[in-house]
DNA sequence: CGTTCATCCTGAGAGC
DNA sequence: TGCTCTCAGGATGAAC
């Protein structure tokens, strides 16, 4: 499940093996994976062909190329996509949605099995260097504009449980499941707590904690990707030795012993330790 | 306006 | 063995 962190490391391989490399006839395999290119998929590859990467940005999770046109090759890897550079010759993937030819003998591969994810062309929003469809989303930890003060002040402004905030991309992007559960599971906060209660030490506390989870998980699946073979499908070493909390039901709480606990929680999972992260008291 | 919730999708694995 | 059921969850747009 790509998280910034696999899309931070997904962008950097886009940038070593895409940017620079003419796009030629791109061909559409699946609809749906195109499904918000209002035009459709003869005027998304109509609007490629030709043109040159000349960079590669993120934005949370939204990754894109900024193509020589002035427009953008916007893309969301949703639950399970991957942007492979491929060898042009090597049989499809089984799963693959996109294919871009790339004018160095390769291929630029959009593989996405649940189809969750989707690839764009969009245009410049209110910010020349930010696509359009990536405007109502918050700045993540990791970009250098990110103002701490101002996500606590929103924050504690919310009226919801804690988990929720953090993964409205809007108020902070780049959260996903695993890594909420994880941050939270650092500041020994439950997930249900009320984002109204928080303290401003305890929302700084969160961020640090949000901010040095994905940290780290980008320092090792950074590591994990090499020559034309840009990858990301949450496999990274992090996720085998790293996680605390997240997917770890019935097994020891790495703090205090506790059983890690599964609750039920918007028709998915949060993982937590029973005594180190107390529920809130019911709210009435 | 702020907040909550159903919905999209496929494959792995469990249970029978 | 093959069937059914459950689970995984990001973002959206409708509902409250």
């Amino acid at each position: 499940m790509p998280e910034l962190p696999e899309v931070e490391v997904v962008r950097r391989g886009l940038a070593e093996h895409a940017v620079g490399r003419a796009i030629g006839a791109v061909e559409v395999l699946h609809p749906r994976s195109v499904r918000r290119h209002e035009p459709g998929a003869a005027d998304f590859a109509a609007c490629l062909e030709g043109r040159v990467p000349t960079a590669a940005r993120r934005r949370g999770k939204y990754l894109w190329l900024v193509l020589d046109s002035g427009e953008m090759l916007l893309t969301h890897l949703g639950m399970s996509g991957q942007m492979l550079v491929q060898p042009t010759g090597k049989p499809d993937e089984r799963h693959l949605r996109v294919r871009l030819p790339l004018s160095d003998g390769t291929e630029l591969r959009f593989v996405d099995q649940r189809t969750f994810g989707h690839v764009m062309v969009d245009v410049p929003g209110v910010l020349v260097d930010v696509p359009s469809s990536v405007d109502h989303i918050a700045l993540d930890p990791l970009d250098p504009g990110f103002v701490p003060d101002v996500f606590v002040r929103a924050l504690r402004a919310r009226n919801t449980e804690v988990k929720r905030a953090l993964l409205d991309q809007s108020l902070i992007s780049g959260v996903g499941n695993i890594y909420a559960d994880e941050a939270l599971w650092r500041s020994s906060l439950h997930w249900a707590r009320s984002t109204r209660e928080m303290s401003g030490a305890e929302a700084t506390a969160l961020l640090g904690h949000a901010r040095d989870v994905m940290t780290e998980a980008l320092e090792v699946g950074g590591t994990t990707f090499d020559g034309l073979y840009v990858n990301v499908n949450g496999e990274s070493g992090y996720f085998e030795r790293g996680l605390n909390a997240y997917g770890r039901r019935d097994r020891p709480c790495g703090r205090c012993g506790a059983p890690i606990v599964r609750e039920a929680f918007m028709n998915r999972s949060s993982y937590s330790c029973p005594r180190c992260q107390k529920p809130p008291p019911p709210r009435s």
